[in-house]
DNA sequence: GATTCGGTCTTTACAAAGTAAAGTCCGTGG
DNA sequence: CCACGGACTTTACTTTGTAAAGACCGAATC
């Protein structure tokens, strides 16, 4: 039996699959949930207040995806599987990774988000940063290094989910194909 | 002396520059041009019918730099000159920026919009294309180059606005940055 | 065992906002 | 002079977010 504010935030994915962010009501998810409209503000405080817990769950969960990634020894594996985490979030969790970059949505000062947000960032860091200490790409500015590797990692994940790239490919190619991208960059960059 | 539209146009942008696109209301907007609160419906039908065509002249307006960029000659100077159209954008109309991917605020079966976002992405294949067909880097699939091309230069600046690389860097290196690391990657790829 | 108390969730109430329908004003063509 | 149509408003209704108070219930306390 799970606790009624994580019903709640199920309840929120729910919600969007079927009527879409703008479709979030406090009123569809408390029915949704078999609870009165109330329920989500008593837990949340308000509707960002819901919003901001069902992204920074997101983010959490992408961040334990980068996390487990960057245990892997060889720095450019843990890059690709980190990427793959990413994306295959993305497929997995659509609903989530559509919401989760609309900070206005949000209540931005809150702590608990940013946490969960440096979380998965830092992760990314973390593997390059080891990388370029392995020597690899060493006369690259770390910045620049992140900048290039994690832009076109979200860029063509985001460009896939939605984005005008939906139309060429399927769902199911993005992970073999951005890992061929990402692969393919990560060759050269070294 | 602009038209009415226009106008109501010009004043969602001045709400969301003073609200967040969440702050968007009829009523404000209204208000903001002047006008009655139903005022933006009489043009626009609704609420995401008013969304719609505020993201279709984003997009437009976006397409018209690519398709500027796209006229350049050497292909290489071309793709550089899109992405620095799109990082501009982004930049001076970061209010726009912020909205024009959320189409769920919009209604997704306009026509216009449809044309709006495709003129942008065949701006961006149509460089890629010839420039493949100059030769260069000829043996990749054309989908694989505008997805990383593509994918690095969206995903950089979707960071650097509102995301995490906001905060490493500041706004006025944005454009420099990126045509650096796009400029390195087609070194690469050629 | 009765009582208090804190937490969970509902009921009620109200203001803000989206939208439909009818109405007003006004320039243009016949 | 008058009908017509477009531009915009007024009015009215419904949905939604949010505040406030209350009902229910299990655990601790006397």
């Amino acid at each position: 039996m799970t606790d009624t504010p994580t019903l709640l935030l199920d309840a929120v994915t729910r919600v969007i699959a079927g009527h879409g962010p703008s479709g979030v009501t406090l009123r569809r998810v408390g029915a949704e949930a078999g609870l009165s409209h109330t329920a989500a503000a008593h837990y949340y405080r308000d509707k960002p207040g819901l919003f901001t817990a069902y992204i920074t769950r997101a983010w959490s969960q992408v961040a334990d995806g980068v996390e487990a990634a960057a245990q892997i020894d060889d720095p450019r594996e843990s890059m690709l599987a980190a990427a793959e985490a990413y994306a295959a979030f993305a497929l997995e969790h659509t609903e989530a990774f559509t919401v989760m970059s609309r900070l206005e949505l949000a209540n931005v000062d809150t702590p608990d988000l940013w946490a969960a947000r440096e979380r998965g960032f830092f992760g990314v860091a973390g593997i390059l940063e080891r990388a370029r200490a392995d020597g690899w790409a060493a006369d690259r500015e770390l910045l620049d290094l992140i900048a290039t590797c994690w832009g076109l990692v979200h860029g063509v994940v985001d460009l896939w989910v939605g984005g005008p790239l939906a139309a060429p490919f399927d769902g199911q190619q993005l992970v073999p194909t951005l890992r061929r991208l990402l692969d393919d960059l990560l060759d050269r960059l070294a």
